[in-house]
DNA sequence: GTAACCTATGCAAACGTTTGCGCAACAACT
DNA sequence: AGTTGTTGCGCAAACGTTTGCATAGGTTAC
């Protein structure tokens, strides 16, 4: 029970005194073999529980049937869902999947890369680091010709292949509601400087703002780190201004949950004093008391859907994507509001 | 670049003109290549950038260096938790991760199983699926050398290389801080009877209200199918008693959630009119303003870290926890009660 | 001077599978 | 009878690496 081997195609071809290549030929149906002499393998296979020796068969056809995913951190509820998609459309393909959380950090990102290339995965979906700001070691990768597809969290060049969301959609959508509703006067609470999301944010938050002639003000805006104290000041701030903001863009929904609790605690009310929209579209908001207006989905599951469709497109047509003479894949959704208030 | 063929071996020993096993001990510091021809291949395999083929290696070793998944739904913070642990352990190994989602569907996990099986992974960790009661698919794995280690929800029965989360623990905790509260009247919203988990706790709440001398009542125990509008039912049940418990053992943390909905919208105070006690820990918690009086946590990442761990033990000692002359593999974690109210 | 022993290297098999090519045997045409 | 075609199968190479065994040349020991 122990050592026993497993059986074998040679085995089979023992059996019968056929030459192994016949076996082969005969387990794949092949035209050349004739049908008793096919059948006799294949009959003989099932007896003995024949089944194929996968490391074999990819160490000969030089492939895996394994994409590698690296993602920061699989305990955020956005990178779980879109792992699921992943996985969804990787067992579609007869595909597995391996992965590798970076947790935020690039050295670790780095020697994840490593890692899947010497497993030699067939390709390589990836939401970065947020540290990650040089790319050789995706690069790296095209000498082992392993496709990568970026999502969400993509590099800032444009001779990638990727899937990423419009922030922009979302949030015109959220100012309209806002100015709408009268604001006048609408912050923004953003991320820290280094992050990419943060400049994103500031971007379409000027662009809103012009959309709808609502002027800049500095003063209106400010930043955390995203640790709980942090986003409490931050809030803060804006509550003591002499003209306070009636209602503020924030960076995310975990964000919002800080602000919320602040501005209770000062003893103003959310939605009437004070209203948020956010990013995240968290599920538990369903639970809660106290919402923001609206929060901006960024739809995990549907960009990394894309993104690993575009990996086996890579994959199976090679040369696709590498911007040589077929265009690179690219593909951005459309956030979209989600209206709390409804 | 396209298909530019990596380096190999071969090409080395052609390179300084010495054979491939020459070149393959070189590699490895074997002792009886000499220092020279030793410096010259490792000089040389720098240059020309080799790397190892780790296929060839799999294929050749009859290992993979990858363990196997395989859990029901990686958006729950639960497994994903257990999952991330899964990854430390495994990195630390050098091994590799592939996953696999049961969604809580028998037939899904057996081919998962399959799956696994078929890409030779070395091991293979599993939280079963709801409606799991057969293990012959697991079993199966014996002949190919597979071990198996359950965390969580783990089969009932012996044989098996397990660890798991002892629920009464915690439960006890909880029932000593209810009782010391002045609670006499303790109900239970429990889940679905085919649940393993739903046995489990109508256990530790026997033995619990045994302990305190408490009586069991058939009218304060109720049950949820665990969705929404059914949590919302199994809550009202108890609130339109005559006399009503005073506190609720819940199920888990998201039936807490539609619970206290329910009871405010019934006009009741929660921790006044009625408390509760719940299983999960749920990070969420934090945010909110209306909570349990406590959550019982069941430690998916301990759990699963050390699961990894043994799983690495029968992995790197052949034959441990197969129960033939080594002990099976097990351990219990005790559940402990978090206390919200402090 | 020859037996015994290192040292450094090469040979070849093995892991399990796929596949291009070749070659019988037989059938079917001229 | 000779050519051509078809059918069914085997041979052997190839994928990249590791490793037991053999061996050549050199040193030491008696």
């Amino acid at each position: 029970m122990q050592k026993n081997k497993l059986p074998t195609i040679k085995e089979i071809a023992k059996r019968l005194n056929v030459s192994v290549s016949t076996v082969s030929r005969a387990l794949h149906g092949h035209p050349s073999i004739g049908l008793v002499t096919t059948m006799r393998v294949q009959k003989i296979a099932e007896e003995i529980g024949y089944e194929a020796n996968k490391s074999a068969i990819h160490f000969k056809e030089r492939k895996t049937y394994t994409i590698g995913v690296i993602i920061p951190n699989l305990s955020e509820p956005f990178f779980s869902s879109a792992l699921s998609g992943i996985e969804d459309i990787a067992e579609k393909h007869n595909y597995n999947v391996i992965i590798g959380q970076s947790l935020d950090n690039f050295e670790r990102e780095k020697r994840i890369v490593e890692n899947m290339k010497d497993h030699r995965v067939d390709g390589v979906l990836v939401s970065l680091t947020k540290d990650t700001s040089t790319y050789e070691h995706f690069e790296n990768l095209k000498k082992y010709n392993i496709p990568v597809v970026f999502f969400d969290r993509v590099p800032a060049r444009k001779d990638i292949n990727f899937v990423a969301c419009n922030l922009l959609s979302g949030m015109l959508q959220a100012m309209a509601k806002l100015v709408k509703a009268g604001h006048k006067r609408i912050g923004l609470i953003n991320g820290p400087a280094k992050l990419a999301a943060t400049l994103q944010r500031v971007e379409i938050y000027f662009k809103c703002l012009k959309e709808n002639n609502l002027p800049i003000d500095q003063d209106i805006m400010v930043s955390t780190s995203l640790a709980k104290s942090d986003n409490v000041k931050a809030i803060q701030k804006l509550l003591a201004l002499d003209e306070r903001p009636t209602a503020v863009i924030v960076f995310n929904d975990y964000v919002v949950l800080d602000c919320i609790a602040a501005v209770k605690a000062a003893g103003l009310e959310v939605n009437k004093d004070i209203s948020f929209i956010s990013f995240a579209n968290l599920p538990i908001w369903e639970y809660m008391d106290t919402l923001p207006l609206a929060s901006i989905e960024q739809f995990a599951h549907s960009q990394s859907v894309i993104a690993t469709e575009y990996l086996f497109k890579m994959i199976d047509e090679p040369g696709a994507g590498y911007g040589t003479d077929k265009p690179y894949l690219q593909h951005v959704i459309d956030s979209e509001m989600i209206d709390y208030s409804l």
